[in-house]
DNA sequence: CAAAATTAGTTAGGTGCCATACTATATTCA
DNA sequence: TGAATATAGTATGGCACCTAACTAATTTTG
C-alpha cells in the first residue's frame, strides 16, 4: 500500500450551493448564488476535463496538443506549415515547436525545409503517424461517445446549445473590463459562431 | 505591430460537425457523430476554461489553485493542515507544497509547526490573505456571474443538470477499461451525486 | 541595390500541475 | 525497548503551455 494513487474522487472539488451562498454573504455582494454555482461547477469541470484529456491521450503515447496536431495534419492531406498548425489549434508558434519536436522524435511527423521560402519548414505526417491515429481511433471515439452517454439525444442538442453560449461567456473572465450585465433571454441576436 | 498578441480568437479550435463526421467515416467507425461533436466541443471548452481561469486569477496575483487554497482556508476558520487542503482540493500533497510555498512567499498564508505532531505543519491564512480575498471578491464574482450571463435562469438549471451528468461521464476517459454503452434516457436510476 | 522592416521558426525562461522518491517524525509490535 | 512501518511534508524532475527575445530568410523601400 505504499502507493497513494490519487484517483479523482468525483466528490472533491465539486462546489455546493451553500458554499457559494456563504461566500457571497461573507462579502455582502449582490450576485445570484445559482449563477455563481454554475460558473464554479463549470470551472471545476474544466479542470477535470483538461486532466482527463491528458490521461486519455497518454494511453496512446500522445498529449492533447500532439493529438490535435496529428488530426489537423490528417485533415490537411498530411502536410502543413507550423504557423498554420499553431493558428488552427490556437496555440503559439513556440508551443507548436515543442509539440512538433516531440512528434518528430517519436517518428509521427517529419520536418523538411521548404524550397520556395527558406524560412518555412513543412511538417509531414509520417506513415507511422497515420497508423497511430488509425490504431487509436476505435477506442478514442468509443470513450468520447461514452463520455456523453448519460445524455439522451435530445439532451445532447440542448447541451450543445447551452455550452456554446457558456463558451462565449468565458471571455467574461479574460476581458480587460467587465461588461454590464446582459440579462439574457433577449438582446441576443448577433452572435457569430464558427468561421468557415 | 511587433506584438503578435495571441488573443483567443473564439473561432479557433471549435470543432464542427463535418469534422467529426469526416473523422468517423475515415475509419469506418460505428459511433454517433453528434455525440462526438458534443464530446469534442466539451474538451475544447475545458481547455479554454482552464486557460481563462488562470488569466482571471492572475489579475489578483493568484492562480486557480492558490485561490482555492485561500478559500478553503477561509472556510476553515483560517487554519488547516496541508494534507487536509490537498485532500479537499483534489491535488497531491506535493502540489500543495508548491502552492503553499508561493502563498507564503507572498505573505498570504503562514506555516507553523504543530506542537502535537512534529510532522505536521499548520497553515494559517494571514490578515493580508484575508484582505486579498475580500478585495478581489466583487470583481471575481461579477465576472463569474457574467460568464453564465447568456443563460436564462431556467437554462442555468438545465445546464447544471446536464453538466453534472457529463462530469460523471468524464471518467469514461480515465477509466482503465471502456464500459459498455449505456443509451441513457432509461436505466439511470441510481446516480449518487455529491456527498453531503 | 543596400538598409530597414517583416516573417518563420526556435531558444530561453517561467508557471501550473503531476508522480516519484526522499527526510523526519510518530506509531506499532515483537 | 528497539526495529519495522506508517505518515506528513518536501525536493526533484517531468510535461504542457506561455511570453519574450533571438536567428535566419525574405520583402519592402529610399
Amino acid at each position: 500500500m505504499a502507493n497513494d494513487n490519487k484517483v479523482w474522487n468525483q466528490n472533491d472539488a465539486v462546489p455546493s450551493l451553500v458554499q457559494s451562498k456563504r461566500q457571497i454573504e461573507r462579502y455582502g455582494l449582490d450576485v445570484d448564488a445559482q449563477a455563481i454555482l454554475v460558473a464554479t461547477r463549470l470551472l471545476a469541470a474544466g479542470t477535470r476535463l483538461g486532466h482527463a484529456s491528458e490521461v486519455h491521450f497518454a494511453r496512446f503515447g500522445l498529449s492533447t496538443g500532439r493529438y490535435r496536431v496529428l488530426v489537423e495534419l490528417e485533415d490537411n492531406e498530411g502536410e502543413a506549415l507550423p504557423s498554420q498548425l499553431a493558428e488552427n489549434l490556437g496555440v503559439t508558434r513556440a508551443t507548436m515547436t515543442g509539440l512538433l519536436d516531440t512528434l518528430e522524435r517519436d517518428g509521427l511527423v517529419s520536418r523538411r525545409t521548404s524550397a520556395q521560402d527558406g524560412r518555412q519548414r513543412s511538417v509531414v505526417l509520417t506513415e507511422e503517424g497515420a497508423k497511430r491515429l488509425q490504431a487509436m481511433a476505435p477506442e478514442h471515439f468509443a470513450r468520447l461517445e461514452a463520455m456523453v452517454g448519460l445524455l439522451s439525444i435530445e439532451e445532447r442538442g440542448v447541451f450543445l446549445d447551452l455550452l456554446g453560449r457558456v463558451t462565449q461567456g468565458i471571455s467574461a473572465l479574460t476581458d480587460e473590463t467587465i461588461e454590464p450585465d446582459k440579462p439574457a433571454g433577449e438582446s441576443r441576436k448577433k452572435q457569430h459562431r464558427s468561421k468557415g
